[in-house]
RNA sequence: GCUCCCUUCGUCUAUCGGUUAGGACGCCAGGUUUUCAACCUGGAAAGAGGGGUUCGAUUCCCCUAGGGAGUGCCA
């Protein structure tokens, strides 16, 4: 096999959510598994929907995700590009007018349905005369122009879905340039696959039938088609339509939400392959086990639990050190590797850590209830003299149960919540070392 | 409507005609002298349904059902 040169090329007409990013993510791995290039197309012919704000937000989200790209590149940067291939194309006659309007296509459909016909376009266009040609454009009507299809059918090996075939003749011509003269992203595809010597498109099963037409459109252009893989989509956790949920899975969202970037990646990247999914620890070890192989052919469900699951068992095991620089955001205090080595195994998220910060170093509101009021001022007169250490609880509670007679629960959870106010938390003894003395009796008091 | 793809524990999957249908995550129970987490041990948990082919089908074929996708002057 080649050294793969791949492509991710969103439409900057949004974030990336996760179904993107998993496309995205899969043509990076298989990229660099085999010390392949990694090419960042924007495609933005549709000059109407893309925005420079998408266009920059497509590129810090991939930046935070890791996603580096070695090359990259804007489609609306190329038109001239693509109107020497449109030229060529027009000259073998494989581009052809059309003069419908988009209502009338859409009662040619309607009524092609209503008679149980698949809805495929008639070629009226093809047959037009110049005279007929003349006299549209005396009405003022533009032409589109669409690419002939030879109605054969098309086959290739899918990388992931093997054996594929496409009967061209069960499908429209498709539009390559709008009546506008815009561009459909169909022509500047394979033009810029063809440059930039593509050799691998790999994207989600939604483009299978795109990717026979375009196989044609790579030949017609003088290029061979690149190998293809066609990935399953992602469905949500009720197997339904991932697309209704897009907003609350943006990349955006999920940073905000203090989810990791390789636990996204780690799921993504397992998700709907024969791997455990499990968490990694870098995005060259998913690399290093990536395998078209390893992925199945049914569409996978994403849940948005597995995600928050993943993450916590990263945050249960991250380093101080790698935290540091964020503990100390949230505030200066809790950059403090006493304390992130205590609370991070109660955190699902780094910043899960602020409700521990008041506990530690601050004021917190102790829960104290009335049947353990007497209880709780015994062990504020036995809570030993000087600063807490390691030693302090176990001697501690050892007096406490000698002195009232508790034991287990009875014994530490009135002293967990007026320790902390919560129920649930790290350590009560580590918490008393990081709170110190003087807050543990106040607590207490 | 038509075309294509898919269907094994709740989830992701292994099985290339003969297996006590395996693993992982999750879940449940117990342990580790409180909770949470972690860790250890154990447990429950699956071949969508119906027909074939075969000595023998989860595996091959057909039908049905269910799911996904496509059928755009979206990508």
């Amino acid at each position: 096999m080649p050294t793969p040169i791949v492509r991710f090329a969103p439409s900057p007409t949004g974030r990336l959510h996760v179904g993107n990013v998993r496309t995205a993510l899969i043509n990076w791995l298989f990229a660099k598994r085999l010390g392949g290039t990694f090419i960042l197309r924007i495609d933005d012919t549709d000059l109407e929907r893309s925005t420079a704000e998408y266009e920059d937000g497509i590129r810090e989200d991939l930046t935070w995700l890791g996603l580096s790209w070695d090359d990259t590149f804007k489609q609306s940067d190329r038109f001239h590009q693509y109107d020497a291939a449109a030229d060529k194309l027009r000259e073998t006659g494989l581009l052809y007018a059309c003069y419908e309007t988009a209502d009338e296509l859409d009662r040619q459909r309607k009524l092609q349905r209503a008679r149980g016909k698949p809805p495929i376009y008639n070629r009226a266009g093809l047959n037009l005369t110049e005279e007929e040609k003349a006299a549209y454009e005396a009405e003022g009507r533009k032409p589109h122009w669409r690419f002939k299809l030879s109605g054969n059918r098309i086959v290739w090996q899918d990388h992931v879905r093997g054996e594929q075939a496409i009967d061209t003749s069960s499908l429209s011509d498709p539009v390559l340039i709008r009546a506008d003269g815009s561009y459909l992203y169909t022509l500047p595809s394979c033009v810029d696959d063809i440059a930039a010597g593509i050799t691998h498109v790999v994207r989600g099963e939604d483009h299978v039938t795109n990717s026979g037409a375009q196989i044609e459109i790579f030949r017609a252009l003088g290029g061979s088609a690149p190998e293809m893989a066609h990935t399953p989509l992602l469905v949500g956790a009720d197997g339904s339509s991932l697309s209704k949920r897009l907003g609350s899975l943006g990349m955006a969202e999920l940073r905000r939400q203090g989810i990791e970037p390789i636990a996204i990646c780690s799921l993504l990247g397992k998700l709907g392959t024969s791997d455990n999914v499990e968490i990694r620890e870098s995005l060259q070890q998913l690399a290093d086990e990536f395998d078209f192989s390893k992925i199945g052919r049914a569409p996978a469900r994403f849940d948005e639990a597995d995600l928050r699951s993943l993450n916590a068992a990263l945050t249960h095991n991250m380093p101080f050190a790698t935290v540091e620089a964020r503990l100390a955001s949230l505030d200066p205090l809790a950059a403090n590797e006493a304390f992130w080595t205590v609370v991070r195994a109660n955190c699902e998220t780094v910043e899960d850590a602020a409700r521990f910060i008041p506990v530690a170093f601050g004021e917190i509101a102790p829960l104290i209830e009335d049947e353990d009021r007497a209880f709780v001022t015994d062990a504020a007169r036995l809570l030993p003299d000087g600063a807490p250490n390691a030693e302090t609880w176990g001697v501690w509670t050892a007096a406490l149960k000698s002195e009232t007679g508790r034991k287990g629960k009875t014994l530490f959870m009135p002293l967990r919540k007026a320790l902390t106010g919560m129920e649930r938390g790290p350590s009560v003894g580590d918490m008393l070392v990081l709170m110190g003395r003087d807050r543990a009796l106040k607590r207490l008091s």
